[in-house]
Parts: C-alpha cells; structure tokens; sequence
DNA sequence: GGCTGAAATTGATATATATCAAATACAAAT
DNA sequence: ATTTGTATTTGATATATATCAATTTCAGCC
C-alpha cells in the first residue's frame, strides 16, 4: 500500500505546466525539480496524516485527494478536494505546527511533491516565486472564507446550490442554460464536503428535482435552467 | 465621521515593534514607514467594506475591528476580532479580487495602514520580509480552518468553551485552576463570532454556571476549574 | 445474466439551535 | 436618584437538519 516511485517523467516538463512555476527559466526549472518526487498512490492511500511534521507540499497530477479532519468521536468532515493540476497543503510549510488535516486519495492517484527545502531556496532566488506562493494561499484563504460564510450564513439547500453553479458561468443568457454538471466522487463524499449527512444531501437534491429545477442520473446533473435554479437559492 | 491622520507618532519606531517588521534595519524601516499611514477611527466607523479595492493591509494599535460578512438578507457574520499588536487584510493584497468582508471599528481605534505598493517593494527586496508575510497568512489560514473544523464538527457549547479557554495554559496543575477571563466585547458581539444568536450564547454560559464550571460577573469570566471545563466540552 | 456488497434513497423520529416576544439588568446622562 | 436606551436574560415555540432503520438501486464480477 506504500506510494511507488514513478520513473521516466519529464519533471521539469511537468512544472512548466503548472502556473506557480510557470515563468521560471529553464536551469531554474531543473533545479526545482531536483526537489521534486512523483509518486502513485493507489486508492484509499494516505498521502499526509494529521499530527505529522509538514516537509513538501503537493500537486495532483491525476486521481483525486480529500482533505479532512476527523473529530475525536470519528465523525470525518471533508474541508476540500483536490482535482488535476490543483496543489495542496502549501500553508503548511510556513507554520511551525504540524499538519492538522488528512490528505487521503480518493482514486488511484498520481502526486508530486515539492520539498520545502526547494520552495524555501527559491523564495530566496526570486521574489516572484515569493508572490505566486503568497497568492497560492491567499485563494486557498479565500475558498475557507466563502465556506465558514457558507456554513454560517447559508441553508443546506443554498450551500448545495453554491456547488452545483461553482463552475458555471452566468453569461449564458441566450442559451437554454442547460448545463450538465458531474460529481466527481461519491454523493456522501460531496455530502461531507458540504456538510450535510448523506440522507440529508440526497433529499435536497431530489427536492431539486421535483421542483423541475435540475435531472438527476447517477452522478450527472443536468441543470434545466441555470438562473431560475440561482435566484431560487436567494430565497 | 471620517478617519483622523494622527501626526508626531514614531513610526519607523512603532514598526520595531512588530514581527512581521522587526528584523528590518533602520534605514528599510524608514522606507516602510513611508508607505504607512496612521488613523484614528470613532467607534463605528468601517475601516473598508466589501466589495471596496484593496489597496493596504492594517495593524490595529489600540482598539477592536470586527471584520464581518453581511447576507443578502442584512445578517451579520463576525468572522474574527482583531486586537492591539494585530493585522488583518494581508491575504487581499495578493488577490485579484475586492474585499469580500467589512471591517468596523468596535471601539475608538488607531490604525496603522501600510500600502500594498510599500510591501510588495519590501517583497522585491527582501526574501525574509516574504517569509513572514507567507507566515502570517498562513497563521490566517490556521485561524480559519479551526473555525471550519468548529462550526461542523463541534456543537456550540464546545465552541464557547473552546473560545473561553482560547488563550488558558493548561499547565497550572498544581495551581487552582482558577483563571478569569473577560470578554473584549459585548457578549452579542462574541456570539456572532461563534455562530450562536445572542439567547443561545446566553443560555449555554448560564448552564455553565449551573454546573458549576464558572462564575459570570458582566463581561469576566471566572473558570473555577479550567480541566473540568476542558473535560466538559469533550462530551 | 444472476450474485454481492456498496451507494443511494426513503421513512419515521429526535434534537440542537433559531425565532419571537417579553421581562430584567445595566450604564450613561441628567 | 430618576430617566432612558441598550444589553442581557428568560420563556415558549418553531424548524432545519441529524439520526436510526429499512429498502432500493447500482456497479463490478464470476
């Protein structure tokens, strides 16, 4: 069940792609990546746990990640998932705490890791890496935000709404605003995400449903009309 | 209503004093100290509002900010106290998004603002100044995720106990145990800032009293016994 | 193509917390 | 001391959401 080592990838390649490192020269690049570790993680895979000392942060270049915290009881909340090209657990690496959530893979998984030696050595090169890792935790900041608003000021109903139009654009006015919108992992996974019981969520949703607002098939949602499904989570 | 520009007030001295500045040298600081501005705020007045453009991050000299969302239906959610020695705004710096939360004076306050032009020259300049800004975000971020963790995993009861005993060493065994604690702010004030209404709030520090976990005299706080009432929120 | 275990749904009920309304206590000013 | 406005407490009731239990649906597999 331990991580494998994955050879043969074109590190420096890879970060190019990757927007914190995007304008970073060539010989930069390489050196970064001599800091770098790409490892597949099978399913199910515990990539950090809470309580461990942070040394690296991390991107996924494919699978799925869920970030949780487990309250003593067991009960698990899920703070966030990770998708594709998304990176995780950078705020870490500038406290003096260990890790205070779980990184879990919620697919087989393929990660990179970055060592903090890496990142700190090139916070001393280049004052633009600098601004790229302050803004990388500002978003990160921003999303927490919006959910401790969601989760204070917002309805069940209304944090769902907020999901399922997280990725929708609004302009659309003279289509149909038919959009089809797809779970990426199981209902009681975006249940925990949302912080609603699996019953609760699948409720909701089909309250939704029967109000002609969205179809439900499986883990695809088809939103029947985007605005009127908006404006009926204002009220 | 509007702010006071406060004159005669040392600030490259002022600067010294706090972490994120103090390993400056003389001459930066004065640079610094050119990009800061310091106001006197009446009680009630907005430091800035949402949706405004952010153009500084602020240091709190003497006073109390609430920094709040508003729901479209006029609810307000506290999402931190700032006091004395403390900054708050930092993270809007590094994004390309207006404020997304008000910031109010709950007091008389003196506040230092620093322009973002100023840090991001230091940033330019200075990798260990990045560092403690990167710190000092991420220390937000901290902040924020216990919130998260509180308001899904916790019930209200234990985010009440786990503000009172917020900053209470839990190493006076040999001692009584007998720490006071008093609230900065009205008790509404503190509700909100726990996600409770004002009735709620009261009725679980009554309880409290009732079990004989403290004594309630206005705005202090006698814990009687600091690990019993630790223990008491457990379950 | 019928198993088999997990995921999702549905039903009945419980509960923490909110809401609305009223009564007190308190602090500042006269 | 009396007033006055605000903060807090107390009471009665409502509600969103959780919990527990039972089905149903689905996806993978021999």
């Amino acid at each position: 069940m331990n991580p494998t080592h994955v050879e043969r990838f074109d590190m420096p390649r890879h970060l190019g792609t990757l927007p914190m490192f995007s304008n970073l020269s060539t010989p930069e690049r390489e050196n970064i990546a001599r800091g770098c570790r790409l490892r597949r993680f099978a399913r199910g895979s515990m990539v950090f746990r809470a309580g461990e000392q942070c040394e690296s942060f991390h991107f996924v270049v494919t699978g799925q990640v869920k970030l949780f915290v487990a309250s003593a009881t067991g009960v698990e909340k899920i703070i966030e998932l990770i998708g594709p090209g998304h990176s995780f657990a950078e705020a870490m690496m500038f406290l003096p705490k260990p890790y205070m959530l779980n990184a879990q893979t919620l697919t087989d998984t393929l990660i990179m890791t970055v060592s903090k030696q890496a990142v700190f050595s090139e916070i001393e090169r280049d004052p633009r890496f600098s601004m790229h890792m302050l803004s990388g935790i500002s978003h990160w900041l921003h999303r927490l935000l919006l959910d401790v608003e969601g989760y204070t000021l917002h309805s069940g109903m209304q944090r769902l709404i907020g999901y399922l139009l997280r990725d929708v654009e609004l302009e659309h006015e003279g289509d149909f605003g038919i959009v089809t919108v797809s779970f990426p992992v199981s209902k009681a996974t975006i249940a925990s995400r949302l912080s609603l019981t699996p019953e609760y969520f699948s409720r909701v949703l089909h309250q939704l449903e029967s109000e002609g607002l969205i179809e439900i098939d499986r883990r695809e949602i088809r939103i029947l009309d985007v605005r009127r499904l908006a404006s009926y989570g204002s009220h």
